[in-house]
RNA sequence: GGGCGAUUGGCUCAGUGGUUAGAGCACGCGGUUCACAUCCGCGGGGUCACUGGUUCGAAUCCAGUAUCGCCCACCA
């Protein structure tokens, strides 16, 4: 039984009962309630009748208009009210007359401000019908509806009762219909409030993301009514106001209360402390300063405030945010936070708002039992959007948990591939560049790449973009081609001692480097690893206080990115020729391979990786060979590499082998012609920013040797 | 009544002017290669809700329409 601010009713869609009933006219004459001569009104709320201090009509009503002014009885109380006009009326509703009840309905009360009606509260704090009610008196407020409403029936005043759609504002904790009724309470009075809230936002002094936000804020605020902070509740921040015997009110901030009275001077021990406290979200809205020991000025509260950014759900913003914005810029004449990052809501599987009453809550406690808490932190990141809803699903939590034992697996190999010449305590080491390889050097390459885009992705807040590129860098990058790559080094006992060395440490950069970038997402999986890898001297014990990676540091190197993945480009191609053709998986078969120019020496280096991630043994022709004919075999074209795969005697496969040329051929004459096209359209060539059009007719050539090497290889 | 969001492959979602629209799951085929079957390889699958406009070029920008969802609002 307490009273609470606009912001905690729901406004519910709901079938209740219109009823409409007969008002009988007072006789000008006799003074008395006329039989005959009555005005029909309309209600959902028969009990409220017993307050009704008016009738209402909307003055261009004809239907009304003579009525204005004259009187009705209200039945039950034997009150004569007057017939006013008042534009608020809907002439289309009901009967087109509405009775006006100012002390239980919030539009009432504004008419029966504006016509200075009584205001007479029917209703006691128990919703049960105060002494007013007369024979009514003690009952339940629905009770007495159903009698006043077979009363009125009774006595023939009873027109029509029909369902009627209708919002009932309800209590947001306890779903009660809220009681709306005449009280002295406090309020805050928030215009200038929400003033200074409105011009930290548009100064910039504090941004909000997503910026659509920013407009649900502006209109709420410039719209905003004072807010009611009584509670008639036993727990929370006592109001600091003191009464007298008198009646006078004294303000006071000493925790004692004040020590007089200052309007009569009445001792303290005659002032009764107001037995109401803050709404709870006035308390909460203290939490950005009186969390770092306000009013004390201390040093936290120095330090951290205002602080950088606040992230909440959008659900909040009104609740919270703005109320932590009132009393910042109150109190601490500062706005609380430069960036108010607002999230969506998790919703059940099938896109509904969890809630306790319809039961479709998921625990995270089961999500975390079943997958482990990083897993669902970073299911809840992962392919998200900011301030949009994301449906919580089983599915997506797998995915984080093998992430997360991809992760793992990934670094117990790392750990167990280390050399025999470094030893197993071995502080961190940077590894030698002279030593490294393309394959190291890519994976350095890519991972500075994966460091870059953290930092940009964090930096404009879109964690999910952080996590796509981590998930990304560590799954598809480092281990599927990373460590591929590399375990052809580690494994080669005839190489020397440093290069092997070299690429382990390269390794146990990369991972370090992830595990790093990922621990704001999953702390735990990666606090775990990062205990078991290699430390340098000035690295802490715990991750959560280690260095964040420096963008591009070992630097990106563009060029070799460029050039292996040009040869990670004829793998995946030589592996779809062999499926296409239907080479069984564990066969070894031979091959050429054409690297002309300058990409001979990288292919000839990385051909044992090569070998071994297609089953291929490979003889890479001369710098100075372009293209080759060799028949029977099945060619592959990758950029500016080719590939001559000889399978074992197959007549299948020829067969097979051509068909795959010919759909080639068909995709690549399409693209061909659609870029000759473009490129053939002035528009384009003059309109078009150079570099576009530069790509463009680079692709348009490469396109035009791919095209005549298959019309080549099917003609022969 | 105002405002906001969503609409992209079977499902869940990324992608805000530039070649051929991506991922995970699901699906099909293959896999006992010394980290991982919670895995590896290959593949099929989308006229980006609709209509019109701007532009050399639109999933992307503009206008409108439809459907779904949410927020705000004093029709008894």
């Amino acid at each position: 039984r307490t009273s609470v601010s606009d912001l905690e009713v729901i406004p519910t869609q709901e079938t209740g009962t219109l009823w409409t009933i007969r008002y009988h006219l007072i006789d000008e004459r006799s003074g008395l309630p006329n039989a005959d001569e009555t005005i029909t009104v309309a209600t959902t709320r028969p009990e409220t009748i017993l307050g009704d201090t008016a009738v209402a009509v909307h003055p261009d009503d004809d239907r009304y208009r003579a009525l204005v002014g004259r009187r009705v009885r209200i039945p039950f109380v034997d009150r004569d009210v007057p017939i006013i006009a008042d534009d608020v009326v809907d002439r289309g509703f009901g009967t087109g007359a509405v009775k006006i009840t100012p002390a239980h309905d919030k539009d009432d009360h504004a008419t029966g401000q504006r016509h200075g009606l009584p205001m007479i509260s029917v209703l006691a704090d128990d919703a049960t019908i105060n002494e007013v009610g007369g024979t009514y008196a003690g009952l339940d407020r629905y009770e007495a509806r159903k009698r006043i409403v077979a009363d009125l029936e009774g006595a023939g005043d009873l027109v029509g009762t029909k369902p009627h759609e209708m919002v009932i504002g309800r209590c947001q904790r306890s779903n009660d219909v809220i009681e709306p009724r005449l009280k002295t309470q406090w309020f805050i009075k928030v215009d200038p409030l929400a003033q200074s809230a409105l011009q930290a936002t548009r100064s910039g002094e504090t941004e909000i993301m997503p910026a659509r936000f920013e407009k649900v804020w502006e209109n709420w605020l410039t719209n905003i009514h004072d807010w009611n902070v009584s509670r008639q509740l036993w727990w929370g921040h006592r109001i600091p106001a003191w009464y007298c015997p008198d009646g006078h009110v004294t303000v006071s901030s000493e925790v004692d209360g004040p020590a007089r009275c200052e309007t009569c001077g009445r001792g303290a021990a005659e002032l009764r402390q107001d037995p109401d406290v803050f709404d709870t979200w006035y308390s909460s809205g203290l939490w950005p300063f009186s969390t770092l020991g306000w009013p004390d000025r201390t040093e936290d509260l120095r330090r951290y405030y205002p602080g950088t950014v606040m992230e909440t759900g959008y659900d909040i913003i009104f609740f919270w945010v703005a109320r932590m914005m009132f009393t910042g810029l109150q109190f601490m004449d500062a706005a609380p936070f430069r960036t108010v990052y607002l999230h969506g809501m998790v919703k059940d599987p099938y896109g509904q708002k969890m809630s306790k009453s319809k039961g479709n809550i998921v625990d995270p406690l089961e999500a975390i039992d079943r997958a482990g808490a990083d897993a669902m932190r970073f299911s809840l990141l992962n392919g998200t959007s900011p301030g949009n809803d994301q449906k919580f699903s089983n599915e997506r939590l797998e995915d984080g948990r093998n992430f997360a034992n991809k992760l793992w697996n990934a670094t117990r190999f790392v750990l167990g591939a280390r050399p025999a010449s470094i030893p197993a305590d071995a502080p961190r080491r940077e590894p030698d560049e002279a030593s490294l390889g393309a394959g190291e050097r890519w994976i350095r390459s890519r991972t500075a790449a994966a460091v870059d885009a953290v930092d940009k992705a964090m930096g404009e807040y879109q964690l999910a973009e952080a996590t796509r590129a981590l998930y990304d860098g560590i799954w598809s990058e480092f281990c599927d081609w990373g460590v591929e790559l590399a375990k052809v080094r580690l494994a080669d006992e005839a190489l020397p001692a440093a290069v092997r060395e070299a690429t382990w440490w390269t390794l146990v950069e990369s991972i370090d480097t992830f595990v790093r970038l990922l621990h704001p997402v999953m702390p735990f999986i990666t606090e775990a690893l990062w205990a078991s890898l290699p430390h340098a001297a000035d690295d802490p014990d715990l991750l959560i206080v280690a260095a964040w990676p420096q963008g591009s540091t070992p630097a990106r190197d563009r060029a070799t990115e460029a050039s292996v993945e040009a040869v990670l480009d004829l793998v995946r191609r030589i592996r779809n020729a062999r499926t296409e053709a239907g080479i069984e998986t564990s066969a070894w078969i031979d091959a050429e391979i054409a690297a002309p120019g300058a990409s001979n020496a990288l292919v000839a280096e990385l051909r044992p990786q090569l070998e071994r991630l297609t089953r291929v043994k490979a003889t890479i022709l001369p710098a100075d060979v372009a293209r080759k004919d060799v028949p029977g075999a099945l060619s592959v074209i990758a950029g500016g590499l080719e590939a001559y795969l000889q399978p074992r005697e197959d007549p299948e496969v020829a067969a097979r082998e051509r068909d795959r040329l010919t759909r080639e051929l068909g995709v690549v004459e399409g693209r061909l012609a659609s870029s000759t096209a473009r490129l053939a359209d002035p528009a384009f060539s003059s309109k078009a920013p150079p570099h576009i059009v530069d790509g463009a007719r680079r692709s348009h050539a490469e396109l035009e040797a791919q095209a005549a090497s298959l019309r080549e290889k099917l003609a022969g």
